[in-house]
DNA sequence: ATGATTGCAAATGATTTGCATCATA
DNA sequence: TATGATGCAAATCATTTGCAATCAT
């Protein structure tokens, strides 16, 4: 998660068309969100800042917007065992995820703490190795 | 994934019995495939198996009898990031998977090749690890 | 007998799609 | 202005649910 990102319009803008997207205000709107303020939103929660900010924005044009998003590899999907429900990650650098299984609530674990490649047999050709710490946060004391 | 565990109807029964559920024909017809002849499948691999057996199950069946069998212990379901379909996976011990991009096949992964657990800070308490390695199976030569 | 299980069909929830309208480059 | 984006509503896909009929113990 990039906590706090501070993107101007014109920074949103500016990349989105880098990416080949042009700069609607609601891509651009939505970016503010997504690429920024948000911890692994779901359209849901996208949506309902959208609303509460008073950008009007379809069903379809929040999907269309973060798929744009994925493919131009400004964000990233995941989908986590115990919801069926998508969620977009704005760190598209390579990490895992610890998930509460109380809260449902995700923090990313820097990649550094693992490291596996190369420990499977070589008819294993492997792309990518997805993490998942299930279990409880504690409060620190 | 055990593979060929070669259970009898009378085993599977006991089984079902052993864990409070009544041994309907459906169900032991279903653990059959599920539990033992099966990798990896998802409730329409179930749907076809029992269709090309002919045994007349329903929809609302299948789904009761593999949540039953979760709630049991004797499976375990799983969601992958390619897929919005849950896989039952009937190897219920620990262990890992490798997803291959390409063909959507899934691989146990012994989970012996890794250890990660006590590498986080005393606030995530670990429940439970869930890997997925992702790439391309290769032929073996 | 009686309480659990089944089957059907309708309901739900997430996501996708078709198409006419509208905005951006 | 022409292409691509938007919004709406309907469609789809996986899964769940309500309820009457049926089966296992």
């Amino acid at each position: 998660m990039n906590k706090d990102k501070h993107l101007t319009s014109d920074e949103i803008s500016g990349m989105l068309k880098s990416a080949g997207l042009s700069a609607t205000s609601q891509r651009i709107g939505l970016c503010r969100y997504v690429l920024c303020e948000a911890k692994h939103p779901t359209v849901d929660d996208v949506r309902s800042w959208a609303a509460g900010q008073g950008l009007k924005t379809s069903l379809a044009t929040v999907y269309n917007t973060l798929h744009a998003l994925c493919k131009a590899g400004m964000l990233k999907d995941l989908r986590f065992p115990h919801s069926e429900k998508v969620v977009y990650d704005n760190n598209v650098d390579p990490h895992h995820h610890f998930l509460d299984d109380d809260t449902g609530s995700i923090v990313d674990i820097p990649i550094t703490e693992f490291d596996y490649k190369n420990k499977l047999g070589s008819e294993f050709e492997i792309h990518d190795v997805d993490i998942i710490i299930r279990g409880k946060l504690k409060l620190k004391d």
